[in-house]
DNA sequence: TCGTTACCGAACATCTTGTACGGTAACAGT
DNA sequence: ACTGTTACCGTACAAGATGTTCGGTAACGA
């Protein structure tokens, strides 16, 4: 690819992400974007149809690196025992956003938080649904599968947000000791 | 108050509500509005400041109602047994939803399901809170307060969003004890 | 009946959106 | 190093949305 394209598409990007740590998305306009990001009105549009369509782009390429590393795990044994093992996908999450990769925090606890747990849930959810089909984990449970994966996804999700919002005080494994907790007896 | 406003006001919501069953708030128009209404552009002006504020007080006439009614409710008694009682104020929601008062249902499933789950969410965590508080039952449990609290408030509206997702094809009393079954062990 | 007030309709400046086009310079491949 | 391609810029533009103003009309409550 060329590299003025991915330069571009980068400095978009960073400005757009820089925006959403300040205002609304409803309030960015694609004149402050191209102004922050400093690259011409037709250049944009050459970018991104519309600034939906950049959302969404950076999302992809948000959760989908998370999820993706996730994907490369071997699967975790979530009922095992009592205590989580180390190698628990969910303590592995919970590790790679403490890091702070690519200001996913400052986005998932932003004024904006709603639209990128949104996103986390629908990508967490191929992940556990792949996850447990594998692993043949959910066939006991009198609650439908679906059902299931949709409140574990769902859980997760919220608890990160909860932990945000509350200055990330605990570390991950005891988050991830709560989270055991509320979703072990399902399983 | 003027029998002229509540017209006005009313006509606006109605007309709102339409537009929010078939296209992203997003992409509303403030002039689709007062067309659908039937209305002045000053008219909605003096109503409403902007397109957030209209949708913000919609959203309190609809949750405050419906919160409102659960809050005269008696409060339940979760772990009471393994069943679910009668009076529970969950079962009490979700019937109350079966009903589609104010077309809540439409909004709740619509592609702006996000806005009013959120919504939803915040309103069910005040019930929620103070029910608790009054009955003083999570003294037990190893979890924070706070974050059962949100646990719980979350796993009801994301399962009632489940729920729609999905044709309504369960019973408020089956729903009722599919999330006595994820949350009973907690409490 | 009468003063008040909510509404209408039209006009308005201002901003946003999405597209178009010619000129310039960075790029990839030979 | 040469050359054709292509991404970018700057500017301009039409179309439409926003939020406000104002005078006239009619529904309202007392």
């Amino acid at each position: 690819m060329d590299r003025r394209q991915q330069k571009t598409r980068e400095a978009i990007f960073v400005a757009f992400t820089r925006l959403l740590e300040k205002q609304a998305y409803n309030q960015i306009t694609v004149q402050e974007i191209i102004d922050e990001a400093n690259v011409g009105r037709a250049t944009f549009y050459a970018h991104f149809e519309t600034k939906d369509y950049l959302l969404k782009d950076l999302c992809d390429e948000l959760f989908g690196h998370i999820i993706d590393t996730a994907m490369g795990l071997p699967h975790t044994h979530y009922h095992y025992r009592c205590g989580v093992t180390d190698d628990s996908v969910f303590l592995h999450l919970l590790r790679h956003l403490q890091e702070n990769d690519r200001n996913i925090l400052s986005l998932l606890s932003s004024q904006n938080n709603e639209i990128f747990l949104q996103y986390f849930k629908t990508n967490l959810k191929k992940l556990i649904k792949i996850q447990f089909a594998d692993a043949g984990k959910l066939k006991e449970s009198k609650l439908p599968e679906d059902f299931l994966v949709n409140h574990i996804s769902v859980s997760f999700v919220e608890m990160v947000s909860w932990w945000l919002h509350h200055g990330m005080k605990e570390a991950p494994e005891e988050l991830a000791e709560y989270f055991e907790t509320i979703i072990a007896p399902l399983i």
